[in-house]
DNA sequence: GAGCTTTGTCATACT
DNA sequence: ACAGTATGACAAAGC
């Protein structure tokens, strides 16, 4: 992915121009976006998301009851777990298990059971002894470990890696073993024993990872077989295939962390929003206020014809374009003209 | 044994 | 036309 576009609407000011209208206690904002935050189901649309609560929002406006911090910690497991399929340097080929009785009773000719299906399963215990430095190394991304394979590094056009198709002149003679112990005949694929079977003089990463010039070369190199022929080709479809849809699943997992970033951001910033919101009524209740009190002074100075206060409830101020102020009777409408020089002869009578 | 996860494979559309 | 890629769907295997 290339980014996730920007879901905030182009209207909207800037974030430097919303800061300026802060005071000091809202300077914990970060600059948007947001660096990654979990905090929410990723699959939740952004709509779901939007409906919590205003007021039992925390500050960073991020859910704060008991459920959502219940659920968060749910979520944060479950993020963990995707992790261990996408961890970098994984070769799922290197411990994937014959099946011993399929295999001594697999032949060339292919049932149709095995034509479909995965070796499936999870990396066993074996496999964290091959790959120690790979596997659950949680201190390497403070904070959120799990999001380490992520990081936006986009290395999805890998070729295989060569342990995961050993070349069949290294190859040993498979041998059956009850031990869970990952033997060199394991780690043959299904396409690897059918290859073998047929006899076909080349590595199965031969077949998939040489450019196809050179991968025709090679096959006009060596007489083969009709079935030797089509073979070759399935496992170099097969494994491109395979390849790819690695890819696309990393892809996908990409796509989700980063829709999964925007609803963080766009979470802080709508608490962002009502805080401003906040600010602002407090700022109007303020200006209220002072203009109470404005009014209140300069009734307090105003006088009738006979000398008596004027009744604010009965009075109101105009405040006109070129600066004159002129007391208008609620009740007849008529203004009184209320200039500079009037209000001093009205403070001269005082 | 049901349910879930992971992964390989197939089919198909697209490049 | 062919090879390769992308992806949804399915199945197998392990937990």
């Amino acid at each position: 992915m290339e980014g996730s576009p920007c879901p905030y609407p182009e209207n909207l000011p800037s974030f430097d121009a919303i800061l300026c209208l802060h005071d000091s206690t809202t300077s914990s904002f970060t600059p948007f976006p947001e660096q990654y935050v979990m905090n929410q189901d990723p699959l939740a649309s952004p709509s779901d998301v939007f409906l919590f609560d205003e007021d039992a929002e925390e500050e960073d406006g991020l859910p704060s009851t008991i459920n959502d911090l219940i659920e968060n910690v749910t979520i944060l497991d479950e993020i963990r777990s995707l992790n261990l399929s996408l961890e970098e340097g994984f070769s799922p080929e290197m411990v994937a298990r014959l099946d011993e009785e399929g295999s001594s009773s697999y032949s060339s000719s292919s049932s149709s059971c095995e034509e479909l299906g995965a070796v499936g399963g999870r990396y066993p215990e074996d496999f964290k002894q091959i790959f120690p430095c790979n596997y659950g190394d949680d201190t390497l991304f403070n904070g959120f470990p799990w999001l380490e394979h992520i990081g936006h590094d986009h290395t999805y056009n890998q070729r295989w890696s060569s342990s995961s198709s050993p070349s069949l002149d290294n190859a040993k003679p498979y041998h059956h073993s009850s031990s869970r112990h990952i033997s060199d005949a394991t780690m043959w694929s299904r396409d690897e024993r059918r290859a073998r079977a047929l006899k076909v003089p080349f590595s199965n990463e031969l077949i998939v990872n040489l450019p196809v010039e050179e991968f025709n070369d090679l096959l006009a190199s060596v007489p083969l077989s009709e079935e030797q022929l089509s073979l070759v080709r399935d496992i170099r479809r097969r494994g491109k295939n395979k390849i790819a849809a690695q890819n696309c699943r990393k892809r996908k997992m990409d796509v989700l962390f980063g829709l999964s970033d925007d609803v963080s951001s766009l979470m802080r910033y709508r608490s962002r929003l009502l805080r401003e919101k906040r600010e602002a009524l407090r700022n109007l209740q303020e200006m209220k206020r002072k203009l109470t009190m404005l009014y209140q002074d300069v009734f307090s100075r105003l006088r009738d014809e006979e000398g008596r206060p004027l009744n604010p409830m009965e009075y109101l101020l105009h405040f006109e374009a070129n600066g004159s102020v002129t007391v208008a009777s609620c009740k007849q409408g008529a203004a009184l003209p209320l200039t500079k020089s009037s209000k001093k002869q009205r403070d001269k009578k005082k």
